[in-house]
DNA sequence: AGACTAACCTACCAAATACGTAGACTTTAC
DNA sequence: GTAAAGTCTACGTATTTGGTAGGTTAGTCT
């Protein structure tokens, strides 16, 4: 299951990705628009910032804003960045690999059916990206207002 | 990601496939030959017995056996007794739904992506079986001892 | 019947994680 | 220089995770 935080960004995002290229979006606005609590999405707003997936100005006029095209920022990637890793076992994560003690991955089964449900859900996450997140709704459907 | 508490169960598992049709296995010797700590992998197993994965023995011969045949019971199945949802969000859960706030389902792209990923997850999950747990070890293989 | 065996049940506990808050600090625009 | 905004450090509380302790109940064997 995704965090709550994991969620809220995801919501945080979307909400960047309808204002994109309008300048920057204050956290206070984000946080109104979305129902997020304030302190918290500070914390993840920043923390993808730091990762480099959106940029911040400070003062007057600043906020936050996303730091490339949405299309260009895979849905996978933010979850690494807010949750940590998306596999089901540490021993079939690409960025979070650990090895199992107590099980030989060659001759594991476990191990090989996890890999699949691994690269099944990559295919999708790496493929989809944050316009994805908007597609759909009434904005930018042709026959939405 | 699984909790240990899943591994475990699976690791546990494969043993009682191993043993498959050999009468009733002791929790001790589970807990030992899979380095399991004992009074956990109590209640693992307990509770995969009330979920009717399992049967069991009490007094002398007794121990813990598969209630029917490990072909029979999907991965999926497991997980979800042991860990509960499968699925990343709460709304696109098949077992363990729960209605989003603030999000409308019809119109959310995050709910139709995390959609796609369970429809994927489970379509390999449902078709797994505890009998695939053990498929590629030497034993069942026709090259091995 | 009595001793033994092994699962069952209730309760507890420590550490980690999830979720969120408080308040001071820094940078920028005007 | 002052008001606006993000940044940083720290804290706090509730829940979940990963166990442990010890007694109870139900079968088995002699």
């Amino acid at each position: 299951m995704l965090s709550k935080k994991a969620q809220y960004a995801f919501r945080a995002l979307s909400h960047l990705v309808d204002k994109f290229d309008q300048g920057p979006v204050l956290i206070s606005e984000i946080s109104k628009k979305k129902k997020i609590p304030l302190k918290f999405l500070e914390n993840i707003l920043l923390e993808m910032r730091k990762a480099g997936f959106l940029e911040s100005k400070k003062g007057k006029g600043g906020g936050y804003y996303l730091a490339k095209n949405p299309s260009k920022i895979p849905v996978a990637a933010i979850i690494r960045v807010v949750d940590g890793p998306i596999a089901m076992l540490p021993c079939v994560s690409l960025y979070f690999y650990e090895r199992c003690k107590n099980c030989d991955e060659k001759h594991c089964g476990l191990h090989d059916i996890m890999a699949g449900v691994r690269d099944a859900t990559l295919h999708i996450l790496e493929n989809k990206n944050l316009q994805d997140l908007v597609r759909n709704s009434s904005k930018n459907n042709i026959f939405g207002k």
